[in-house]
DNA sequence: CAGGTAAACTAACACTTGTTTGTATGATGC
DNA sequence: GCATCATACAAACAAGTGTTAGTTTACCTG
């Protein structure tokens, strides 16, 4: 059952998620997103209430899909080196099952609606201050260096969220060695 | 001559890099970049021949500011991690100069028509290649860990391009400040 | 076989898109 | 003072926008 038919809903989900990350959400409309799916536009509309409707459920499914795998990874780990390593794999985890779903995520929420968008920045900001807290603590045990915790965590952020580049880069690397190499190149550096 | 009055065609070019960078290409109409300006839409093409050549001179601009401040920071410098932190310093003071119009430089390219997009994407790739010269030639020298030139590059531009929300927000910190930081924290890591 | 439901369709709505045409206005150079 | 030029405008174009209405088709359940 590894390739199980799609529904039309579930190819419509898959088939915007390629397209809002290829050419963003404003770019895509409905009569395109249709003849991609194979369908007509109107019959997007027996599946989605609206074009936001799809935009929303693809932004909250991977929120949640962070959330998630932030917590059962980190849940337990108190060394901040080992903590920061399990949430960076977590995360780069979530993107590499959801490459192009996940670009949309990062790139694309500014056009959900209120009230919507409010929540959604407001999940963002937890989100970050999840890293946040790990860099602080991290400091405060003498794992880290005094560094400023936001810049550090924009950093981290930033170099993760290019994960998707590297999936669509000549050398394929697997998830786990980016995890490696990435988290490795934040905890160590690149000095000799 | 601090502030002095600009042009129509100034105020265009301003406001476009600003409206762009705030909700994208795809989602400005001229009409409401023409209000924003003071003007009404069919104005604008006495100064500009299309939507798309306003869009292009902004990303090659941005394109040509990068390459002369790279080449005139790193020109003479051999050391890999000074050499590096050039480089950085010389891109964020790009970024830093060109607030808005960086941004879309960085994410509305997308949208550049053919055959612009293909040259766009050149410059793009050599700017990249320049960097990636950094790295590889640091570790041939024994300056830098051998690590994955690719990966660390993207490591460097995103966490590079992340410097507009740095200015965003609240803890405001000075150009030199983030250039400072940044390039630290990806040479020395975060490991204490 | 009848009734209901899910999901597709065509046609159309009101509105917006980038852009062109033709024209008016106001400054500049002869 | 007259022509020229740059720049602004209103009006309009064809094409595209998200979405709704109304209808048809096919399948499942009783």
């Amino acid at each position: 059952m590894a390739t199980a038919t799609l529904s039309t809903k579930q190819t419509i989900r898959q088939t915007a998620e390629k397209l809002f990350q290829e050419r963003g959400y404003a770019a895509i409309g409905m009569r395109e997103l249709a003849r991609e799916v194979g369908i007509e536009a109107p019959s997007i509309y027996n599946h989605y209430k609206s074009k936001d409707a799809l935009l929303r459920e693809i932004c909250f499914d991977i929120a949640e899909q962070f959330f998630k795998a932030f917590d059962a990874a980190v849940m337990e780990e108190e060394k901040g080196g080992k903590k920061l390593k399990l949430a960076i794999r977590a995360h780069i985890g979530v993107i590499a099952n959801n490459i192009d779903a996940s670009e949309v995520f990062f790139n694309e929420w500014v056009f959900l609606e209120e009230p919507h968008l409010a929540k959604f920045k407001k999940l963002r900001y937890e989100y970050e201050m999840r890293f946040r807290d790990v860099i602080e603590k991290g400091i405060k045990r003498g794992d880290f260096k005094k560094v400023n915790a936001k810049l550090a965590v924009f950093t981290i952020f930033s170099a993760l969220n290019a994960t998707y580049d590297l999936y669509n880069s000549t050398e394929r690397l697997t998830e786990e060695e980016i995890a490696e190499e990435v988290s490795n190149l934040l905890l160590k550096g690149l000095k000799a």
